[in-house]
RNA sequence: GGGGGUGUAGCUCAGUUGGUUAGAGCGAUCGCCUGUCACGCGAUAGGUCGAGGGUUCGAGUCCCUUCACUCCCGCCA
């Protein structure tokens, strides 16, 4: 055989190569030793092979004593399969090499972590193994899923007319965001390199460039807290920009790419293919968050008025509601039958999410209105006829009541709507339901400081026309600046960015930056502006995020080759690492650590 | 920085109210077995019960401290 390693790959034998001699390389997933007779299923990238001696074969001692994912070549010839034993499961289910000879070509010590096994790992051991952990099936096909995708998005974007350019990984550090990853510069004592949090002045300045439209799958970085969805220090943008558009323009391409992206690649429906679009205003008094879950057909509505009336006899709410606190509600529909424990755990649970708990009531009509449950006594049948008004309710449904300051009011409402839903399964896990956050606020408000600040991004633009702006009142100024929302998680955000220096100035002068201040942090975007920039914008879907919503995982390291644990720490690769005191002194650093 | 969960054999886990020598499945080693595909059967080895301290006649189990992993809050323009 002339071949050193291979002729076919493991799941390429079919019943047509019935009698040819063939050559296989691979991993030995599993043996099942009979004595007289041993088959090995031998796998690579592509599949598996079941392979198969007998005791007469001078090579069956030595195979039947080899680890299980030692890397062996096997030599031998295809043969059919009796009927009975063929196995549909696998794709070279009708033959099997009848095993003549094989070679070790990479053998194997006791295994730390179980291969062939659809257990779950603690993660610690995982990630240490992590070039076991690859071999199993459902990560090894999240990967494979990963590139795809990529590559698809490369070439759907090449088609749409957007060209790849990588932009620097050392650049500087920037005063708004989150926290930077430093390098020291050993050229430049004292001086420090950050790796990009994202490429957003380079993207930039890439259209005042004249490129038109530019793309990159984008590694950004940014040294704060991991979570489930989120790896510490480093992940993937689809980082594009656009000149001479508009919001709309925009939104196009993007609803174009992640439609045709999520149709290619996953078996759910999209709940819309035109992304509604929801204000950030709407989205925090219905949803009570600014990326709500549009699966969840729960909405909160606010009905604080009611509690001044004085048929009202709520005086725990009334007194809070006097004291600026505002009411908001949850209706389910037809739920009067609901059992009390239903409506308990719910209170129950809101107690343990730190709030004061739930109020609910069921609506009832004997020969009056009147609320059913714990605090229904304390309305009026004019007042109860006022809340169905207000929200759409009728007889049977339920309301679940929740009084505090907005921001808090905010938080708990969205989290009892996600929770209300799921204990009603009202959320089709068959779906996406994709749609824009729109109109986000220019500044907000600092609750500690009470100082005006960047809501978003400092370099959007403002709405409106930059001479009819009222600068004195900058809460009150809208951006051209979007979110992309699915199932509840923000996929990307997105702007027009703002090319005017003057309008530039002004807009940092609000969050109390000087001109200085922004000559000196911003010198290559406000010096790039000033020579002629075309009017602009882009956005930036999570890649990461993109995957493992096409793979169904909660998890990113699910769809991370080599991820980093909770603290930062690649358990394969030992970073983070000390380094010799010849490389710091080289880059003037003084290590001071407080033990 | 704060809160929750977990930690027992190489791996996944059980371990009752504090009570004799800490168990099971998979894996490993040895033996038997010619049609399995999570093959089957028998035997053997394998344990600092995360670590340290305390209570107790006696601690895997109760208490304190601490470490690791994980989930969440803060943070993430």
């Amino acid at each position: 055989m002339s071949k050193k390693y291979r002729t076919h790959n493991c799941n390429e034998l079919r019943r047509e190569d019935l009698n040819n001699d063939v050559l296989l390389s691979g991993w030995i997933n599993k043996k099942r030793d009979h004595g007289n007779i041993l088959f090995i299923d031998l796998r690579d990238n592509y599949g598996i092979t079941q392979c198969i001696i007998d005791k007469d074969n001078l090579n069956f001692k030595k195979l039947e004593k080899t680890q299980l994912e030692t890397v062996v070549s096997i030599e031998g010839k295809v043969i059919k399969r009796s009927k009975e034993t063929i196995n549909n499961e696998i794709d070279t289910g009708e033959i099997e090499v009848a095993i003549k000879n094989f070679r070790i070509l990479g053998s194997c010590k006791e295994l730390p972590l179980p291969v062939f096994s659809d257990q779950e790992y603690s993660e610690d051991i995982r990630l240490k193994y992590r070039f076991l952990d690859l071999r199993r099936k459902k990560i090894h096909e999240n990967i494979i899923l990963r590139s795809k995708v990529i590559s698809f998005i490369r070439n759907e974007m090449a088609e749409l007319g957007f060209l790849e350019f990588q932009t620097p990984i050392l650049t500087s550090s920037s005063p708004e965001g989150a926290r930077d990853f430093l390098v020291p510069s050993r050229l430049n004592p004292g001086k420090f390199y950050a790796l990009p949090q994202a490429p957003q002045q380079f993207k930039q300045l890439i259209m005042v460039s004249g490129f038109d439209k530019y793309f990159q799958i984008a590694p950004c970085f940014r040294d704060e807290d991991a979570r489930a969805d989120r790896s510490p220090g480093e992940f993937y943008q689809l980082d594009l920009e656009m000149s001479f558009v508009e919001q709309e323009d925009v939104f196009d391409v993007v609803e174009k790419l992640l439609v045709s992206t999520f149709k290619k690649f996953s078996e759910k429906k999209l709940l819309f293919n035109k992304f509604p679009k929801v204000t950030y205003k709407d989205a925090m008094l219905k949803y009570g968050s600014d990326k709500p879950d549009l699966r969840n057909p729960l909405i909160i509505n606010d009905i604080t008025e009611i509690f001044f009336r004085d048929d009202v006899y709520f005086e725990i709410f009334k007194k809070l509601v006097k004291s600026g606190s505002m009411v908001r509600c949850i209706v389910t529909k037809n739920t009067r039958d609901k059992p009390r424990s239903f409506f308990d755990n719910i209170d129950k649970w809101a107690k343990e999410q730190g709030a004061s708990g739930l109020a609910y009531f069921t609506f009832e009509k004997d020969k009056t209105l009147s609320g059913k449950g714990p605090v229904g006594k304390f309305f009026s049948p004019e007042s109860l006829e006022e809340i169905m008004k207000l929200t759409g309710a009728e007889i049977g449904d339920s309301i679940f009541l929740a009084c505090s300051k907005k921001t808090e009011l905010e938080k708990i409402t969205s989290l009892a709507r996600d929770k209300i839903a799921r204990d009603l399964e009202l959320i089709d896990e068959r779906v996406f339901a994709f749609c824009w956050v729109v109109d986000y606020p220019m500044f907000e408000k600092d609750e500690l400081t009470n100082k005006i600040e960047f809501s978003h991004n400092p370099f959007s633009m403002p709405q409106g026309e930059s001479d009819k702006i009222n600068f004195d009142k900058p809460l009150d100024i809208l951006a051209y600046q979007y979110d992309i929302v699915c199932n509840g998680i923000e996929l990307s955000s997105g702007a027009i960015r703002n090319h005017i220096p003057e309008l530039m100035y002004k807009l940092f002068s609000i969050a109390g930056y000087t001109k200085n201040d922004v000559d000196e942090k911003f010198s290559g975007m406000i010096n790039a502006l000033s020579y002629g920039a075309p009017p602009h914008g882009g956005i930036a879907p999570g890649i990461d995020r993109i995957v493992m919503l096409l793979a169904n995982e909660k998890n990113i390291r699910e769809v991370t080759m080599f991820p980093m644990n909770q603290n930062a720490q690649d358990l394969l690769m030992n970073a983070p690492s000390e380094v010799s005191d010849k490389q710091l002194k080289e880059l003037n650093i003084n290590l001071k650590i407080k033990k």
